[in-house]
DNA sequence: ATCTCCCGCCATATG
DNA sequence: CATATGGCGGGAGAT
């Protein structure tokens, strides 16, 4: 009978601590609250228990914590058996252990409470299997589930049989740092994105056509699966350990996690990732049994992670009904600042794939710097991944205008014939590569304010940092205005450098506005460009131009689309009626294809344009100054930016919160960047082959050098119409344009379509392309006022025709002009409920 | 019925 | 070989 009692009084003790663990929050949704707790039976045994234990439970903590000594611990675990015993009436055990009370969940916690969050470093405690196992009375294989989960977060570490190392929580902050930004170079976003749009189209779409080719342009451009993501600092000593594939639920694990720094409510849904997860190693598979494989092991690992508190479960209802998810209740993560000290290294390593990677370090540092036993593998998978992100990276940071340094690796999917509208809008902002273009929009004062509303949204959490104006810091070079040669300054395709702060911004428009405005004005030069379209999540990226601009600390921070915040009014009633909303997309994409249709007869496979996530891209510029003068004043306006920006460079300040409803627009506040998103099919590449030779063709080349052409090559590898690997050649003469990550379609890649700078004409420049300051230059702008209504209506309204309330108006010289860059997205019905 | 997910068989890895 | 690990999926409790 005593076997019978620990049991319980185990159970109930977890209980006590889970309580006590999470005060503000129900006590683990998973295993829900014990009956007990709320019923009204206050002075039950049970409740005189907990009270009691609650009381003493913290003392034990601390107890534990100060006397790191195992042994200490387990005198108190079993001072606490004795006050359990005392109190315990042994009356009080019908309550056989329900499912419940076993649990991983529960478990986990009791696990979870046997060690310090934050052991000494100077002692570390061990963790014993077989200790554990019997003291809290559980088979092995439990354990392992939680000890999988907690190495996959470095929480421990493996010694070897039976053994491990505790470390707490001390490494997480890196651990999340380093998921993140693996998560972030897997494209988990786009994939999310993707899973999304397919589900969307199956709503829709029930035929299956459109949807396959959907599906395979998905799993052709599927991750393939990475490696078990490890720390530098931790070290794995028992190098055997290493080398074993079997750390299957680890990995998930890492990857459930790296879902949730990546997307941007950090909210995800078990549906969806199961699919990811599924996705990565089988493409298509869809497998029932499978899922429901995948579903348990995501609910196995789900718990763990609420016992650690880094999520908690919610339900996300959408128009198919609630579905279970999780939200990520850790700590926010910031970006990586300093790329070297925190680096994820992606490995299974092997040493061997290095010697043609520079900079290995960059993803794939090796993990055992200088122990022998370095024979492990690695996928072949992962060696591409990194080689195309090394390529991502060498090719940014070698484009002397482009300050960025995230991971690029886009795709694009595209039919071909997208491909070629698409490649009118490259053709175009090669254009204005090549010519300093400048274009003021009338209402940039409204943008500014708008801008500054944003930005004070923003800056909440660190009032201070508003941004004031800018400190009167090195006047720009004094550069004409975007009047730079083009053959050898840094492009700018835009710069509207502020009178006072001498600071310029730029904006390039996404592909969907684009599309959007040529759609329902189609009496506008540019073609169709029905690459990209609206639906969809906002893409999470705040932090990414937050990441630049720390990196960076560069004034010439693109601006991202100045949101046209929708009346605060407003809100509530957008999502009241989602429904009538969607149906608005839907209808509204109809009618783009038609449009489109009438326009480009033989456009095919519309459908893929239905469901893209918008995004504006915003390219990062440097000012057209060069040499080392300017180089300098570059870097202190860095330091000063991120002194006096605060907002801008701290990462936690920056990040816009989002919220369901927020969802609901597309709100791109000045510091904002975000992705684009577009899924390239295989065989577009080709055509964006094409257009890099012919882009080139109409760059007087001075090789590799020239800034334009490797700011070209940046803007085409983000914008995603070049894969990661490729690189535009500066070179003319280069005809064979190398692909690296998508394979073998360079081969018709003659130089058919040639867009040429002088082909573009500059009045089409206008279309893409916005410019704004940033409010806080212009402090004392008058709020025009504003009838955000009437853009959200012209937005909404089914275009029609020319006229038909298009967000498009003309200026006084002719030229058209996108009003307000706001850009609503409908957008689905999710509500988070967190019971 | 659906959501959760415990249990424990059994294949593999380890020592 | 004995054990330690952990993939996996049936099927049962919770809702």
């Amino acid at each position: 009978r005593n076997v019978l009692k620990t049991p319980l009084k185990q159970a109930a003790t977890s209980q006590v601590v889970l309580t006590e663990r999470q005060p503000e929050c129900q006590p683990l949704t998973t295993p829900p609250k014990p009956k007990e707790t709320s019923p009204a039976e206050p002075w039950t045994p049970t409740s005189n228990l907990k009270m009691l234990i609650s009381a003493a439970s913290p003392e034990i903590r601390s107890r534990e914590q100060r006397k790191q000594l195992s042994n200490s611990s387990t005198e108190v675990l079993q001072a606490k058996h004795c006050l359990q015993e005392h109190l315990l009436g042994d009356e009080y055990e019908k309550s056989q252990p329900s499912r419940k009370e076993k649990s991983l969940g529960l478990l986990c916690h009791k696990f979870l409470a046997r060690y310090p969050d934050y052991p000494s470093p100077a002692q570390k405690s061990y963790i014993c299997l077989d200790e554990v196992t019997e003291e809290l009375h559980v088979e092995r294989r439990r354990i392992y589930d939680i000890v999988n989960v907690l190495e996959s977060l470095h929480m421990v570490s493996r010694l070897a049989r039976n053994r491990y190392v505790w470390h707490g929580r001390h490494n997480l902050p890196q651990t999340l740092q380093a998921l993140k930004k693996v998560g972030e170079e897997n494209k988990y976003i786009q994939q999310i994105q993707m899973i999304k749009k397919r589900e969307y189209e199956h709503e829709f779409d029930p035929d299956g056509e459109r949807n396959e080719e959907t599906a395979n342009s998905l799993g052709s451009s599927e991750q393939s699966e990475m490696s078990f993501v490890e720390l530098p600092g931790v070290e794995f000593r028992a190098a055997s350990v290493n080398g074993r594939k079997y750390k299957s639920l680890r990995v998930m694990s890492q990857k459930f996690v790296m879902l949730f720094l990546v997307s941007t409510p950090q909210i995800v849904s078990l549906e969806v990732a199961a699919k990811i997860l599924i996705g990565e190693d089988q493409l298509e598979d869809l497998d029932k049994s499978k899922f429901k494989t995948k579903i348990r092991r995501l609910y196995d690992i789900a718990n763990v992670l609420s016992s650690l508190k880094l999520i908690k479960k919610v339900h996300v209802t959408e128009e198919r009904g609630r579905k279970p998810a999780f939200k990520w209740t850790g700590p926010e993560v910031l970006p990586n600042i300093q790329d070297t000290k925190l680096e994820a290294t992606s490995t299974t390593c092997s040493p061997p794939v290095s010697e043609s990677i520079p900079s290995k370090e960059h993803c794939s540092k090796n993990l055992f710097p200088s122990k022998g036993k370095q024979n492990f593998t690695r996928h072949s998978s992962l060696i591409k991944l990194v080689k195309s992100i090394e390529n991502d990276r060498r090719k940014i940071q070698s484009a002397p205008t482009s300050p960025i340094k995230m991971s690029t690796s886009r795709y694009l999917f595209l039919s071909l014939s997208q491909i070629q509208s698409c490649i009118k809008y490259v053709g175009l902002l090669w254009a204005i590569l090549s010519k300093q273009f400048f274009y003021i929009p009338e209402n940039w004062q409204e943008i500014t304010y708008q801008s500054e509303e944003m930005q004070m949204k923003c800056a909440l959490s660190s009032p201070e940092a508003v941004p004031k104006p800018e400190p009167p810091q090195q006047p720009t070079p004094s550069q004409p205005l975007g009047v730079c040669p083009a053959s050898h300054s840094s492009v700018s395709p835009v710069i509207l450098p502020h009178p006072h702060s001498g600071v310029s911004y730029a904006i390039y428009l996404h592909p969907s506005q684009a599309h959007t405005v040529t759609t329902y004005s189609p009496g506008f030069m540019l073609q169709p460009l029905p690459c990209a379209n609206v639906t969809g999540i906002k893409s999470n990226n705040s932090k990414v131009l937050n990441k630049i601009t720390t990196e960076e600390g560069d004034n010439q921070i693109a601006m991202a689309e100045p949101a046209k915040p929708l009346a605060a009014e407003e809100r509530p009633e957008m999502k009241s009626e989602t429904s009538s909303q969607r149906c608005l997309k839907r209808s509204q994409a109809l009618q783009e294809n038609n449009l489109i249709k009438r326009h480009r007869g033989d456009e095919e496979s519309l459908g893929t344009s239905l469901t893209f996530f918008p995004s504006g891209y915003l390219i990062p510029l440097t000012h057209c100054t060069h040499g080392t003068k300017a180089d300098c004043s570059n870097k202190e306006r860095a330091g000063m930016c991120s002194l006096q920006h605060p907002t801008y460079s701290s990462p936690i300040t920056g990040v816009i919160p989002m919220t369901a409803s927020e969802l609901k627009t597309v709100n791109i506040p000045a510091f904002h960047i975000t992705p684009l998103n577009i899924m390239l099919s295989p065989n577009s590449i080709a055509a964006a082959s094409v257009l890099g030779n012919s882009c080139l063709t109409s760059s007087n080349a001075s090789s590799a050098q020239n800034p334009s052409s490797s700011a070209l090559n940046f803007m085409l590898q983000h914008i995603g119409l070049i894969p990661a690997g490729v690189q535009v050649p500066a070179n003319p003469v280069l005809q064979h344009v190398p692909v690296s990550s998508q394979a073998e379609s360079t081969s018709h890649s003659s130089g058919i379509t040639n867009v040429q700078e002088g082909k573009v004409s500059t009045k089409t420049l206008h279309l893409g392309l916005k410019v704004t300051f940033s409010s806080s230059f212009q402090p004392s702008v008058p709020k025009e006022p504003q009838e955000p209504q009437a853009v959200t209506e012209s937005f909404f309204r089914t275009p029609g025709g020319p006229n038909s309330g298009s967000s498009l108006s003309t200026n006084s010289d002719g030229t058209k002009r996108i009003s307000q860059g706001t850009l609503y997205i409908p957008q689905r019905k999710l509500e988070v409920l967190e019971d």
